[in-house]
DNA sequence: TCCTTAATAGACACCGGTGTCAAAAACAAG
DNA sequence: CTTGTTTTTGACACCGGTGTCTATTAAGGA
């Protein structure tokens, strides 16, 4: 450890100053600031008055020592998709805005053997009220364990398991996905692609039932060789692409299981001068940036996942922060996504 | 306040634990933990391996406390694109990864009137041994100075003012526009578009300093109508993208200042029917994930923007992190961008 | 009016560290 | 063996809050 950090220049106010300014004990103040109920409505008033006339804010850490608990929520996350993780972030940060908590942001690398001795370290050290776990990682039981035995609450994104009352958020990601692929079949489509997302992900797997769903609705059936594995990369995309589109018997649609490795895909039509939407149909997943940044602008689903994030702060800690008129029941935890529809979808030329 | 806040289950030792094993007091324990050089060699052995072997860790809370400052440095933005708040961020979290900091998020609200106020607030609750600041804010001077007088270091990102050594770090970003420029002017384009970025950002300025620079250079004028006003967001491509491909005399080429509007000038090209890069060629700047996820890939400007997270935390608060090799010289102010070539540039047609 | 009980306020220790300053120990010199 | 000086260590207050338990005050009943 080094030498000290430098000091704060100005003095602010202690609950010390405002006990004495307001002839009350500091407990009393204490009292007040934790709006505990046994306290008269006189005193309550006086020591109001004094408090805002000093502009006195309690001093969180002092606080955080004698609660033994840290007045943060810590984000952990191992996402391969940066948008997302920022997305999710916001929304945190907007439900946060207007309370006494801060948000600690944590990377966990989910390959490493001692992640969950990092975690533990980082927990015990930080004492988060609670922790908000983003998939992948949110579906590590070894974690919520861990949160468990060390008194930290925590929330899961994204698993579908909906056995935790009150500590699942997820969204509806099977349902609009098989939304959005009949409408390719409504279109006309018989021919059409998948390209998978990384094994062992949940996103994926829902991703892909969504998608068998679709087909079996319309009574088609899946063919292992209009399905690509991918990784949610764009590299992965074109390498779909350049599979599924040297078939004899091309797809004249393609559902990628994320906007990403849909531009890997619309990437090597367009190189080979097969054209989008008339020629070929794209599909992605996630409405990130790049879905409208890409033209034709692509078709896809929109993951409402900067709400989720502001639910699951809401979820995680509602006692804690200013009521939100759209976000009135924590124990909701399935979000609505949404199928956008733009340029890159079209019905198949004959 | 809500009701108090759950409560860790496991009793984690403390100084005074390891005090008493070791047969010492708690001050001394203490100047053990900070390294200080009052202490003799054998006291210390023998304190440090009861360290070891109890697992202790210093409370932070209680630290934070003591020392009247928090062990976190604080992350303040106000930047209209999220990949790049997130690459810094990720490139700070690089540098702290193994250090006793903490990282702190902050979005400000840049327009709001009680902005500076907000800041004061939070910094004076948080207590954080520094702050970093992204542009644009990082040009707001009341700002550091507001930071000066709560004795709360700063570096400022981006901000090519090095009339504060150690507290600024920047990129050559003129620089390698006009390099990026000059190879237009080299591939034999004459007329060349030109998209602003926002009225007041320093990094537009250096931008369009860099594109002045290159006409010069090659006795080319500047001309009004090759000019759009954008906001860095697509729309503004777009809108910028009708202006300028409408003129009789179009340009064969357009420099955007940054990957969002050059892709929205693509969208309006290739909706148009012009072919890029044969007939129109596209330079955008960020290195965005866009740049790769649009086709033809989009020539641009990388700005080392992870890099300059670490130096910027580094620079920041040394003396708390573990030495890395890549990072020695915390002084380094600027770091180099890079013009990197893809596919959306080429020769102009005859 | 006096006593009982409930509501309210305060005294004091404590959370787990650090700062200050004086005491103890180690060492050097006379 | 003293005495003076330099290291090294510890006692104790303090950082700014909260928990516990007791003292005080107010209200209700006999």
């Amino acid at each position: 450890m080094p030498t000290r950090a430098n000091r704060p220049k100005t003095k602010q106010p202690t609950i010390n100053d405002v006990a004495a300014l307001a002839g009350v004990s500091k407990k009393t103040v204490s009292r007040v600031i934790n709006e505990s109920p046994l306290i008269s409505e006189k005193t309550r008033e006086k020591v109001k008055t004094v408090i805002a006339e000093l502009g006195f804010v309690p001093n969180p850490q002092a606080r955080a020592l004698a609660f033994r608990r840290n007045f943060l929520i810590v984000l952990l996350h191992d996402n391969p998709n940066a948008q997302t993780v920022l997305n999710f972030q916001n929304g945190v940060l907007d439900a946060i805005k207007d309370s006494d908590l801060a948000l600690l942001v944590r990377p966990v690398d989910r390959d490493s053997d001692d992640m969950l001795e990092n975690v533990r370290v980082f927990l015990e050290k930080q004492r988060p009220i609670g922790a908000l776990l983003l998939p992948p990682i949110s579906e590590n039981d070894d974690l919520t364990e861990l949160c468990q035995s060390l008194g930290v609450r925590y929330v899961r994104i994204g698993s579908a398991e909906l056995d935790e009352p009150g500590k699942c958020i997820s969204s509806n990601d099977r349902e609009v996905v098989e939304k959005a692929c009949r409408k390719l079949i409504e279109l006309g489509h018989r021919r059409i692609g998948f390209v998978r997302g990384p094994q062992g992900f949940r996103s994926a797997r829902e991703r892909e039932l969504g998608f068998q769903d679709a087909l079996r609705g319309a009574g088609l059936t899946m063919s292992e060789e209009l399905i690509a594995q991918g990784n949610y990369r764009i590299n992965s995309g074109t390498e779909a692409g350049h599979k599924l589109l040297s078939l004899k018997d091309r797809p004249t649609a393609i559902f990628a299981s994320n906007d990403e490795m849909a531009a890997g895909v619309m990437q090597v039509a367009l190189g080979n001068g097969i054209s989008v939407p008339e020629q070929l149909s794209i599909i992605g997943f996630d409405d990130s940036p790049t879905a409208t940044h890409i033209w034709p602008r692509l078709s896809t689903v929109r993951w409402p996942i900067r709400e989720m994030g502001a639910h699951a702060a809401h979820m995680l800690v509602s006692e804690f922060l200013p009521p939100v008129p759209g976000i009135s029941e924590p124990e909701y935890a399935m979000l609505a996504s949404t199928f956008v529809e733009r340029q890159s979808v079209a019905a198949p030329e004959k």
